[in-house]
DNA sequence: GGGCGCATGTAATGAGTTACATGATTGA
DNA sequence: TCAATCATGTAACTCATTACATGCGCCC
């Protein structure tokens, strides 16, 4: 993708603006915490930390605790702030807009003997009600904000999405070739 | 991405399968009638069918008819067969793991003053339901196959996220800030 | 002393995007 | 004659990924 999203971007502005951090910290809590939601790797985001440095909207400073490995602790600035703003409600206003994903599949489906699309898709079918179940098990903090918002989507886009695979199934299982 | 998805290959072959054709043709095809579902542009096409061609998966032969620009013309050879039917069967089977899209933005809904959080959403909802109409209002040809799965699929999933969002907008506007 | 955690990065690679180049034909 | 369509590509760029490099401290 172009500069279309964003999304990473958002994601450590987002982060810096609650506390300011370095980049092992950021990325520790992003794979402990966010794993499922982000898909930000190591190495992208000390790469796009030094890139919104140069751009002005973070800026970092060097600290040396004892003998431990020196860090860039980088903090946001004004101009992050209004960037941060700017993309986050672009991103809130816009929906993702085009291929969701999985979907070309679903297209050709008919170029495969009918017995091997029911497996297939009976595969994926399991797969989605595994994924299901492990956003359904993880906990909330009473009103819907935060993390708990994005989860909460995620379980009601994938419930649909399994409610709709399992009759489509269905119909293939018993239909004729 | 890196070689996770390989959408674009899929398509390919799968529309070479049912017909040679050149590139242009292809590409034409997409943008008419697939423009909804598959984000393949242009120069990309181009350059991944000369990729497919290196690898032999298609061959091309170079046709000229009349004074019209000579078009390379793509048929898909057994090795492609191959490569269609194991990408399709993969394809199939596994739902696009992790991070579907538009959930970063919703983690930091908070850190916008409430009524823009709600205007923002507001107009996410209103676009998501104008892709609705849209999808809703595309013609279908019977029974659920081929690009009528895929929009089938696209219209509940759309329908599920927009009901999803339409209570949270109605939750969060009648909340305390 | 050997492996893990801390902390930051580089290098190579690859896929995708936009914008542009080229040149003939067709139709208003 | 001017614009659009046909047809294939190249070039420059951005973003992301994986794998590797480095070096110290801590703990068993």
């Amino acid at each position: 993708m172009g500069a279309v999203a964003h999304d990473n971007e958002v994601l450590l502005l987002g982060l810096l603006r609650q506390q300011s951090q370095h980049g092992y910290q950021i990325n520790d809590f992003i794979e402990r915490n966010l794993s499922r939601m982000a898909s930000l790797k190591k190495a992208t985001a000390y790469a796009l930390l030094e890139r919104l440095r140069e751009a002005g909207h973070i800026s970092a400073v060097t600290v040396q605790e004892g003998n431990r490995p020196p860090r860039q602790v980088y903090t946001i600035t004004p101009s992050g702030q209004e960037r941060f703003a700017t993309l986050l409600r672009h991103n809130l206003s816009t929906h993702a807009a085009a291929p969701a994903g999985g979907d070309i599949g679903l297209m050709f489906l008919d170029q495969l003997p009918r017995q091997e699309a029911v497996a297939c898709l009976s595969e994926r079918l399991e797969s989605l009600q595994q994924q299901l179940r492990e956003y359904e098990a993880v906990p909330t903090h009473g009103p819907a904000f935060g993390v708990d918002l994005a989860v909460q989507r995620m379980i009601v886009s994938l419930r649909a999405e399994a409610e709709w695979l399992a009759s489509t199934v269905a119909a293939l299982a018993s239909s004729p070739d």
